[in-house]
DNA sequence: GTCTATAGGTGGATAGAC
DNA sequence: GTCTATCCACCTATAGAC
């Protein structure tokens, strides 16, 4: 059964996804979640509250889905594969899940990191750093490479595939229905394969010409 | 010689970048910029017309940045260094460049920068695709990538790493004044080096275990 | 060109009936 | 638990003095 806090909670994530914090008044939660607006505040202490709550249940779900399938995982290339997967899933079943992240990201860059952030550094980024550390010792992966920089270039690339839509449907030629949870997929597993080769490429390093 | 309309640009760059758009009163920006907040109507017709000059301005930054270097650039390996090379400079003249455009990308879905996005993805976007697609077919890129793809990993490393500096801090074990130009010189050198083992590494296919 | 004063509108939050 | 009515703060934009 979907009690009226879930009701509020998915109209609150959808209207926060598509318009920002700010432009999203209570009034319209209110509307599309078809209650009162306030009675939010009677689930909630204020619309900041809210919207933590909306931010908790999405970093919950990633963090879930991460760890399970990270368990799984041994090699450098097998972590890849493990988050860009969790990523992926993530934004199949909320596909605004990267924009009300970033958008929390980028609001709170002055002021403290919430600890939802904190957790997620850790339970997410760091076993992918970790793994390819490994491959580096085992010298399987080129020595050149810092594995955190590498990190954070392997989650980058879903990321920025979901927030600059603008962009890339321009690019790829595409209409407003893109991306289909399929091209999602799709665009995963470049990423997934983009990040293997991306570690094990030979260093850059050439004779002169 | 700074003029007026250059101090009220500069104040909101800064504060539409910290705060967002709606976030970021006429006063806040009146007071930043030392002026009286009814002068900002006298240079700019209302607030979203500031804003879009905001971002019109960084723009031309980038895309002159970008050509520039991009027309001395051969190969797909010069053209990634060039375009990662144009970001990084952008960022370190305005900090809060990524942070803007995003925002618009997220908030308005680049309503308010229609023709600005338009020509970034035709200018930027465009020649590093088909640079990769002619690397393709010279053979020194492997086969099953999708240009398009990989031009979207290229460019999202850089930006993710300016977006999500709180979880970067974090998994970098950083301060706050990090990161410093060199740093973003740093991630910049590692993004393209990763981009370019991407492009080359061997298929990812291996004998099944 | 720059400032003061203010009109007009909107949104977050609360009090209290049911 | 849910709704109605409303208060108060704040923000954009303009009119007009200097």
């Amino acid at each position: 059964m979907t009690t009226t806090d879930q009701v509020i909670l998915d109209a609150a994530e959808e209207l926060f996804a598509a318009q920002g914090f700010d432009l999203t008044t209570i009034k319209d939660i209110g509307q599309r979640a078809g209650v009162n607006p306030g009675l939010l505040y009677y689930y909630f202490p204020d619309k900041a509250g809210l919207y933590r709550a909306v931010l908790a249940r999405i970093a919950t779900t990633l963090t879930q889905g991460a760890t399970a399938r990270l368990e799984r995982a041994g090699t450098a290339e097998e972590v890849i594969e493990a988050i860009v997967a969790a990523q992926t899933e993530l934004l199949i079943r909320h596909p605004r899940a990267a924009t009300l992240m970033i958008r929390e990201l980028i609001d709170h860059q002055a002021a403290q990191a919430q600890p939802v952030i904190h957790e997620l550094a850790v339970r997410l980024f760091r076993p992918v750093t970790d793994a390819i550390e490994k491959g580096k010792a085992a010298g399987t992966i080129r020595a050149d490479l810092d594995p955190r920089f590498a990190t954070i270039s392997t989650i980058a690339q879903l990321v920025y595939f979901t927030l600059a839509q603008p962009i890339v449907r321009i690019l790829l030629d595409q209409g407003p229905s893109y991306p289909t949870p399929d091209d999602v997929r799709g665009f995963g597993r470049h990423a997934a394969g983009f990040a293997v080769a991306g570690i094990r490429g030979p260093s850059p390093k050439r004779q002169a010409t």
